[in-house]
Formats: structure tokens, C-alpha cells, sequence
DNA sequence: TCAAAGTTTCAATAATTATTGAAACTTTGA
DNA sequence: TCAAAGTTTCAATAATTATTGAAACTTTGA
């Protein structure tokens, strides 16, 4: 298979996920080009390659660099922006993990932690429901934000398969 | 707080959570009443409570059915169904991951492995690279596979608290 | 068997979200 | 300083996805 095809087939994939993960599907499918290229691209090569606008590449490359996903580089001599992926896959989780917490961990977080403060009132029994869940909940993610804590800080393959076998 | 109004608050917050999740936002209101309220609602009830059309609610009551998030439920001498969502965290989540799993990891593992299989031309760095970004990525995916497999089986908090303290 | 109660389907529409492309803006170096 | 190269913005539009609501269908029990 031509690698240009094998790419393509990566990017388009890649893209269907990320869409169905919530993120945009052009943003998706940069990053999937990007990671797939060693060296950086420029704009005009990124729109070239998944035939997309000038706007639409723009705005999602600065997506990109907000999520920490992708960095601007500069070439001597050249005045165009070129675009990298960060290309180390344990960064890239760690980066995609905290920015997905900050957009959706935590405002729910935070609406339990108010609830568990408020003093509730109506019937008894469903009262006691309602809290139960919100008490349960809360902890249901605060253990889970533990277990994405210990995640980015894994650095590596090794380091997870020790831990893994440490537990079967 | 009337319990009432803190309800609308959990479901709405669970809503738009889920839509920027890839959920649509009336089956995670819908999920979120139906976890607020310890016995079944009917689908008389839930259009009633949340607002939505009889067909959106049928639609979405039965995709939670197919996730596993609820089920039905019978009541002696009424000939409605009513819809009881699963309270358990632990069981819930399970649900979630597996659902997703099987949306979003799939087809990408499935892409990565073909992809690993195949003989790839084309300038050897770059095909190098793109060789290696693939394995890395099916690395890493089966990793996080078997990390979703043991908090699978993890039944509760308390099993989770113990693996974690060990970790610290 | 049949009407009432309830459920499901689905075409039409609404709402949301992503994308285009041209105009405005910025930067660079001759 | 100014034109060329490049970047950004954003209103208009397209694409996608969710929702409605009425009609068709199913089930129940008198």
C-alpha cells in the first residue's frame, strides 16, 4: 500500500472517532495528518492535503496549539507558520485527559459539591435518594480524577505494564 | 433547595455534559431523571418532567435500554411501562465504558492492526515514522484496554480505594 | 372482537455545529 | 515606506444531528 494512501486512511478514521468523542472532525483529522509527519506542515500544505478552507485549517491549528497538541515552529529563511504535533503519545493522552476534564469533570464537580452543601428539602424518602446519588457520584469521580492524576503521571509504556502486572 | 429545582439543576448539568460527551442531550436529562428518582417513571412522566416529545422520549428510552443504563419495568394491574434506571455507580460506568469502547476503540484498533500488517511504500523515513507512530498508538490503545478491563471489574469504591492508596 | 390505552415510526422541521471564502489585518524585508 | 506574503476574522451557508407530532401500529381486557 502507498503510504499516502495508509495515511489518508489513518486521518479519515482518526477524524470519524474524534467526531464521535466530541471534537470537531477537521480539528481531528490535523492532528491526525500532523502526527503522521515527522516534520511540521504549513497551513496552505495542511489545506492541500484534506482539501479543507483556509479558515477552517486556521481556527483548528490554533485549536490545536490551545489543547497543547501541536506547537508553531519557524523555518530559517522562510516566512511561513509551520505547524508540529507533539509526537509523544503519553504527552498527547496527558494533554487530551486534562483538557477533556476541564470542559466536563469539572462542571459537573462542581454541581455536586454545591449540592452536597445544600440542605434539600420535600419528601423524605426521595430527598434521601437524591442525595445518596449525589454523594455517590461525587466519589465515583473524585476517584476517577485520581486514577487520570496517576495516568499523566506514567510518563511511559514501562512504567504502565509494570503496574499492570502488578495488579492481574 | 426545593428537591425539585436541585433535580432540574442535576439534569440539566448532566445534559449538556453528555452532548459535549457525543451524547445527545435529551437521552442524558433523560438518564439523569431517571437516576434522580429511585422508582421507575412512565413516558407520560418523563415528557412530562423534561419537556421533550413523546416520540424523542420513546427514541431515547430505548437507547438507553440498548446501553444497559435502564430497563423496564411492570406494574401489576397498569398496562404502562415504566423505566427504572440502573442505581449502582460502579454498574453504570461499566455500561458507559464498554458502550464506548465498542463505538470508538474498535474501529481504530481494528485500522491499527491491518495497518501493522501491512507492507507499506514510499520514502523510507517517512514510512518509518508513520510505521512507528502505528505501533505506538496500538501499544498505547491496548493498554488503556486493559486498564478499562480491571476498572471494570472493580465492583466498588472500595476495591478502587485500596488499589489506589497501594499506588500512592 | 373491538375500542381504549399505550407504543413506535418517520417525514418534516428546528436547532446546532462546522465550513467556506473573501475581506481585513499583520508582518516582513527590500 | 510599501507591496508581497502570510494570517485571521467572521458573516453567510452548508452539513449534521436532534426533535416534533401526527399517523400507524400493537396490546390489553371487557
Amino acid at each position: 500500500m502507498e503510504l499516502q494512501e495508509a495515511q489518508m486512511q489513518f486521518i479519515q478514521t482518526w477524524g470519524s472517532v474524534g467526531s464521535s468523542w466530541g471534537i470537531p472532525r477537521s480539528m481531528a483529522q490535523i492532528h491526525a495528518l500532523l502526527l503522521a509527519n515527522a516534520d511540521g506542515l504549513s497551513t496552505e500544505e495542511v489545506m492541500e492535503e484534506i482539501k479543507l478552507s483556509r479558515g477552517n485549517v486556521n481556527i483548528n491549528l490554533r485549536e490545536l496549539i490551545n489543547w497543547g497538541l501541536i506547537s508553531k515552529q519557524n523555518k530559517l529563511g522562510d516566512r511561513k507558520e509551520y505547524f508540529k504535533a507533539e509526537h509523544e503519545i503519553w504527552s498527547v493522552a496527558k494533554r487530551i485527559i486534562e483538557e477533556r476534564k476541564k470542559r466536563e469533570f469539572v462542571p459537573i464537580q462542581n454541581l455536586l459539591t454545591e449540592l452536597k452543601a445544600t440542605k434539600i428539602v420535600g419528601p423524605k424518602a426521595k430527598v434521601a435518594h437524591f442525595k445518596g446519588l449525589v454523594e455517590e457520584l461525587d466519589a465515583f469521580l473524585s476517584q476517577m480524577d485520581q486514577l487520570s492524576e496517576l495516568l499523566v503521571k506514567m510518563k511511559n509504556n514501562r512504567f504502565f505494564n509494570q503496574f499492570i502486572k502488578f495488579l492481574k
